[in-house]
DNA sequence: CCCTCCATGTAAGTCGTTACATGATTGT
DNA sequence: ACAATCATGTAACGACTTACATGGAGGG
């Protein structure tokens, strides 16, 4: 139930149509909470429905421009609060890493090489954003850096845990 | 799609019931790709039918051994080697920091805090873990002490970066 | 005899992905 | 005129969760 609750965070920030919020998603919430465009129009009406948001206002196009409620508000701080965070956790990467046995370990190493390799490109994507970024707008720009720094920070510690990884298949083989 | 290729790598291993892949998965595998009971065993027909398994054998109280068969470890080696991994991101934790700014800065400080000690008490967790497990047994070991690390530096780096978001919150509540 | 563990299966409902479908407005 | 962009919606299917349902086997 956190794709509700990312759209509640956006629009308490200010109203917005579905198309708004899709262009959000697209640039920085992707990173943290990806969603399609079928998606977020179906919760948008189903938020409507629960009386969490309002239609503020309709304008040329079909455009609705929704707004928070008191009871969004209300539903939003609850489930930052007083939730509690699920964890992470499912990560296809790792499971392959897991089962790698499977394979002969010129094939493991291999693979894990090209995880470092990705993990820095996307590294040095993360570094792109920030230089590019414009730090001084808006209440989601302050916490948005937080999150941009994990991201470029957890990326450092793939490639370098990959990097040691491959070296201890290395050394188990040349041992046992 | 990923459950299936955990099963299969499990089932490469050697042969097994459901239900002692359903023991695999609330040991070690929860870490990583996390699966209920009523999805192994959906799961397991699936790949009978698809002739990625078979039933080597049944025991008492219904019990049936499934084997990998030569197609399912073509399938195997296939996704391990050749599919391009995800990168799953979608991560709660994230996203309420990434919103944090709909409750006051004290509040998001305490968000902060107790995340830090959350993953302190997991990355403690997690040594545990280490010293209790058995190091010398089975092809998933190997592989299994690559992903415990992975574990053990991710929690480390979550405790480090709440600690330094707080301090960043604090340094812009002072100055701004 | 009863409790625990072994062992499997199905059903209802939600969440997420991909694809389809439609149409208005603005700029060139 | 035409293309790009704005703007919303629905349908089908697969993945995941929670709950229900059943029964055999072994130990005390």
């Amino acid at each position: 139930m956190s794709l509700r609750h990312a759209l509640l965070g956006l629009l308490a920030e200010g109203p917005a149509s579905g198309y708004d919020l899709l262009g959000t998603f697209r640039t920085s919430l992707s990173h943290v909470w990806p969603a399609t465009q079928s998606q977020i129009y179906t919760e948008l009406t189903k938020l409507d429905a629960a009386g969490l948001t309002r239609v503020a206002d309709e304008g040329p196009r079909g455009r609705k421009t929704y707004e928070i409620t008191e009871a969004g508000r209300d539903e939003l701080r609850h489930w930052l609060l007083e939730v509690p965070p699920s964890g992470y956790r499912r990560n296809d990467n790792l499971l392959r890493v897991f089962l790698l046995g499977a394979v002969d370990t010129a094939e493991a190493g291999a693979y894990l090489r090209r995880e470092a390799e990705a993990a820095r490109r996307k590294h040095a994507e993360l570094q792109a954003v920030e230089r590019d970024t414009d730090w001084d707008e808006g209440g989601l720009s302050v916490y948005g850096r937080l999150t941009l720094e994990w991201g470029k920070r957890i990326t450092l510690l793939q490639a370098e845990w990959a990097a040691w990884a491959e070296q201890e298949i290395e050394a188990a083989r040349t041992s046992g």
